[in-house]
DNA sequence: GTCGTTTACTAAATCGGTTGAGTAAAAAAT
DNA sequence: ATTTTTTACTCAACCGATTTAGTAAACGAC
């Protein structure tokens, strides 16, 4: 390992303190325009950089990210991700990234890594695993160390920290209203997430989009999946044993497979039967017929999280103590062919 | 911010020096066992952890990598990704992980910031405005640092590191002699990847293998794009000026992008046209009818090229000059329907 | 009882920066 | 010409760990 160049190989070779170096390098009215001049020509063709861990054990500002997600492979979560990285490159942040598998274990073992100074703020989105269990002690303590937080998408209201997430309820309020506008009177919905808050909250937009247009729901149509497997048995059984003429699957894959399913039974699609799903991402757009989808702007969140976060990373050292925010951002629903025409 | 425990704080709790509790936490002998018990649980239950960059200023061991990836939102990436968290997560190391976003200036960028002893390893994938730039003077200075570097999927010959690759001449061989054997005797290829290695050598794959079947390649059906918004309209020129029955694409999208045009024309797939397309992502299996595709196996090279760079890392410390090595891994044809069977 | 070993600990240097206090020389003010 | 201020540096402490060298006290051997 080839040793790279520090202010004390600068200094030796100029014959001044180190000090001088440092703040020569830093620009400080201490040193003399033309010393300073010198200094930096050196160390820029010398491709001098500062030591990051010399350098954070004195100043607390690491510039450093810890990024949680429960699980890339999901393209909703790499658009965040890819808005978190831009915002954060742009403001010259790194980014460590932890991926929890849906495990509060792996999620408690990543907080705890990070919790000791090798980030200055962080990124979260619950694990399922977290959610379900209730068990939010490890991102107290981690905010109690007084490093900010901002959980995005997968919250809770046990946690105070900042925010950002979707209309949960309104997107699927709206989805459900766009399915009734469009002629369908028995519409199932399809839930595999309703261990997770935004899948109660989607739930509940559903019921009062049903009882806003006069319909009752009914318990027979409300499917909630808690094991992959039985995903295929339960929505056969759906489909073959009531009358169904409209699904709101709550993420990509529920309403695809739906439709796959209901296709494979003899369901035209629209005409007997129309599906919306939420998670607007790549698959619902190569489907065919292509699925009307609940767009979350995945990439506009990890923007939006990511500025919260820095935002609150520079005002901590200011001591300004701003009321922590839950920023919550419109869904758009992006009408395609699994849905009957407005005007019917 | 509440300041954090550290080793001089349970230092003046047992009224011992410094050295003494860094030594009981690190299981010295030079402790007496009694101490060292009263330490460690001492240091347990304040939740003491040792700061990171303290221990990094010290010991050149950082547990650390950095992971340039061209697009997390590329399906392949994504997969790989979470092979490489999944290795790196088993054997303690941290993740700290940029985009490259295609862009020879921001891999540059990136590789500066981690250069300076930020990483102990680093895991990349050459972004495309690296390879159509042929400029590999950031990675060349970041390995003549000592920091060693595990490249994986697109490499490059010029720079001397560890790579992991897929046997892409060898994909697109077995791809067109499957075409073949299934009865294609005019096959197209669709390349949005001429600028990249992996394109060029997918590419001459395929002529092997037209060759190897005493098929002699037609310059009219080799399509190579370099604007997507051209896709389109080539894709739409090569079917209807020309009798095609084969198409290999070299990426998911070529494949799916092109049997839609195709589809579009009246074709029928398999039995007019039959299809298949690199890399096995999602999509692949969702369209219909579903594509007969060259896996890549993109977690498993992630877990690779990890294992390497870690053995890599930890043998560097005992400066034992192990050569580079090239592992290559095998692809694999998953056939679905968008080919015709074999027994035709 | 003296000398050599262990045992169990401490002191102090070190990693590579940052920073406030201190200082000599030059410049400005009176 | 003397005092004050400014300029341009240096000193040294500090961040929080690791680690080498050193040292008292206890122990064992002959």
């Amino acid at each position: 390992m080839k040793r790279s160049i520090t202010l004390k190989d600068i200094a030796l070779h100029f014959n001044v303190s180190i000090s001088t170096v440092s703040k020569a390098l830093n620009d400080s009215h201490d040193i003399s325009i033309a010393l300073k001049a010198k200094i930096k020509e050196y160390a820029r063709s010398n491709n001098y950089r500062p030591n990051p861990y010399a350098r954070n054990l004195r100043k607390k500002d690491n510039r450093t990210i810890g990024v949680v997600i429960p699980n890339i492979l999901n393209y909703f979560f790499a658009q965040v991700f890819s808005g978190i990285e831009k915002v954060a490159n742009e403001n010259g942040y790194n980014l460590i990234s932890c991926i929890s598998n849906e495990s509060l274990a792996k999620e408690k073992n990543t907080i705890e890594i990070l919790e000791r100074g090798l980030v200055s703020g962080l990124l979260i989105s619950l694990s399922e695993g977290t959610e379900k269990s209730g068990d939010y002690e490890h991102l107290k303590s981690f905010a109690d160390n007084g490093i900010p937080i901002v959980m995005f998408d997968r919250v809770t209201d046990l946690v105070a920290c900042d925010k950002v997430i979707i209309d949960d309820f309104n997107g699927a309020f709206e989805a459900t209203t766009h399915l009734i506008r469009t002629g369908c009177k028995n519409i199932a919905i399809i839930s595999p997430l309703d261990n997770l808050n935004i899948g109660k909250q989607r739930l509940k937009g559903y019921l009062t989009a049903l009882e806003k247009n006069g319909l009752s729901p009914n318990p027979n149509l409300i499917i909630k999946i808690f094991e992959e497997e039985l995903f295929e048995a339960e929505v056969r059984a759906l489909l073959t044993r009531n009358r169904v003429d409209g699904i709101l699957g709550l993420e990509e894959f529920s309403a695809i497979n739906a439709m796959k399913i209901a296709m494979s039974l003899g369901y035209e699609i629209p005409e007997d039967l129309s599906i919306i799903g939420f998670t607007n991402g790549q698959l619902p757009q190569y489907v065919s017929p292509r699925i009307t989808s609940v767009s979350q702007h995945g990439k506009f969140i990890g923007e939006q999280a990511t500025h919260k976060l820095i935002q609150r990373i520079e005002n901590n050292k200011e001591d300004s103590m701003e009321e922590f925010s839950t920023q919550k951002l419109k869904t758009s629903l992006v009408i395609r062919e699994s849905t009957k025409p407005l005007n019917f």
